[in-house]
DNA sequence: CTTCGTGTAGAAAACGTTAACTATGCTGCC
DNA sequence: GGCAGCATAGTTAACGTTTTCTACACGAAG
């Protein structure tokens, strides 16, 4: 900038006042700091700029994978609302580690991001819960903020934004829809973790969506894994093998539920005269899957955008820091009702 | 910073020290100052340190999309490779605007990244290759390193690390097994943009491997739009009303091959009997199309790798500044040979 | 007993920018 | 003509680190 300054014949400050525009600075001056700003091929320093400007114009967000396309759609809301307001992103990947997730914030908050979002489901032990908010207040210190991106609330006291979605009602709805069209034995693919926000709120729709129809879950249903295609195509498999008499299968993720869709057509089964299938998340893939999958949509990239809005305004939605979005039930080719209900009520 | 060296009563100077432990500091003296960072929750600021520091360690990538497959696959090998040498990931998105594009990397020199990742195909206009390599240019003289991701290279004299994979290669090997299979009308979906990178490579590969049978391309065959599912959806209903006699159809992409499926099992066709299918990027649904999609493989995440790991250590990979990845057809059920191939060769 | 080296600590300058303050020359008014 | 007020430009300090240079004490060697 100094290179800049000499050039055009003027000091620093008015060179930093042409670029940034918040002060008056004559048509000839102005003209030809921008002369020598072009000349020099001059860029101004953000780092710089954030040291005595206070802030990073950066929003970080804490995802598990870029890959899931549950994430890159949140990601991508988060990315755009975070361009729209002039901010800079910074992303980093735990991979389903919720200790390295913790690691992360803490360098985000090296990084001085304005907001650090977090990105999906997490874990809720009780130490998790109390570090998190730990790490809540230790952001808000330096002017940061924490966000939940379609996780719950940590607790009355940490100062976060939380945007989340209707999990549990989703999942409640899902299973409700296949109750009705006459099944009774659903099986549930992905109830590992059962410490981890998603699983547990999908879980509890599953079995409240049971208790509403007056049925208890039978655990001989409910299959474990991770988040991922193999493992639902490994957990079915396993399933099968087990002669459980399941006319329909609920698998905890869209990817999960391809997993799912690939074991039964391997097994021979067709889909949903045989055995129906559902879904959660509304990836878009969901729809060109075989047959296309009845899943719970999740407005995704709302979510995103408004974690930034929320969290970038929060002097203006001060009152409104947690939000709740709706979850509804998009129904496809992979669900009908199950083809002998009567014979298998009773098992 | 200050708090913490009284706190610790001790000079701001040793409490760096003790940070970074790249000084002798006597461990009572440590132990002081580790203690007092813990009570204050002290972060360094990366800003700070950068400004002094020289380097940022941050690595941008700049992206079409956050949520194409393809490109989420190779931002993960990017923010993977980043991580692994302790960078952190900036992104951003140009939704295939090449003018945002070059905005983008003028941003991304401002926040002074290591590296600037462009990811995917571009224009290749002789303009915008000339302010391409300008930017080039201009990032190195600021020590940054612009790195082309799944692009051919600007010029000679443009200092760029480029990692590309055989976009020309893939799609001969992928035309030439359909004819190959007897197939002589095969369509071409997603020709637009002659000047972007991508679309000229693949369509090359696609007509040099008709003039290895002997054969020129018929321009009938030959369909524009995007590279999104929609596109690939309307240009095949649209070569559908047209009765081009077609028994093939290459998908620019695999969203775009999607696009096709649906179009074709709506006109009540069957694949591959009625008519062959085929993709290009071996994004992971693929294989959970309907039917299972024949497609040409890139080495995503090895992209992503290599294009961080070449950019970083440019010293060390001095005379190896543009690497080829290969590429290979995956064969799976969306193509067959031609149903009545000797009736239609004539068309 | 001086001198030297070594281990540890601090002071001061620097990084590139902005903000608060100060200075200069005009214009216009009494 | 003197002076208030305005438009424009410059000076200086500050942001939070690291780095370079300097300082001090202590033990060992001559």
């Amino acid at each position: 900038m100094k290179d800049v300054a000499a050039a055009a014949g003027v000091s620093a400050t008015t060179v930093s006042r042409v670029l940034a525009g918040n002060y008056p600075v004559s048509a000839s001056t102005r003209k030809r700091v921008l002369r020598a700003v072009q000349d020099l091929d001059f860029v101004i320093n953000a780092q710089a700029r954030a040291l005595v400007g206070g802030s990073t114009r950066t929003v970080a967000f804490i995802v598990r994978d870029l890959v899931g396309p549950l994430f890159a759609y949140i990601g991508q809301g988060v990315e755009q609302q975070a361009t729209a307001e002039g901010r800079v992103c910074l992303v980093c990947t735990h991979h389903g580690d919720a200790d390295r997730e913790l690691e992360l914030i803490e360098l985000m908050r090296e990084q001085q991001a304005e907001a650090v979002v977090l990105v999906g489901g997490g874990l809720r032990t009780p130490e998790h819960l109390e570090r998190m908010a730990q790490i809540a207040r230790s952001l808000e210190r330096v002017g940061s903020r924490l966000v939940l991106c379609g996780r719950p609330p940590i607790g009355p006291d940490a100062p976060a934004t939380v945007v989340e979605y209707d999990n549990e009602g989703g999942a409640f709805a899902v299973t409700n829809y296949l109750l009705s069209l006459g099944h009774r034995r659903i099986a549930f693919v992905g109830a590992a973790e059962p410490d981890h926000t998603t699983t547990s709120a999908r879980f509890d729709g599953f079995t409240r969506a049971h208790a509403a129809h007056g049925l208890t879950v039978d655990p001989g249903l409910v299959a474990g894994g991770t988040f991922d295609r193999e493992s639902g195509y490994r957990q079915t498999k396993a399933l099968l093998t087990r002669d459980t008499g399941m006319t329909a299968v609920v698998g905890i993720t869209d990817i999960v539920a391809s997993g799912v869709l690939a074991a039964l057509h391997e097994a021979g089964l067709r889909i949903p005269e045989d055995i129906s299938v559902a879904g959660y998340d509304d990836i878009p893939q969901s729809a060109d899957l075989n047959p296309p999958l009845t899943t719970v949509h999740i407005p995704h990239e709302e979510l995103g955008r408004s974690a930034v809005r929320l969290a970038l305004h929060r002097d203006d939605y001060a009152q409104d820091q947690h939000l709740m979005l709706g979850t509804h039930v998009v129904i496809r080719k992979s669900t009908a009702p199950p083809s002998v209900p009567s014979a298998l009520t009773g098992h």
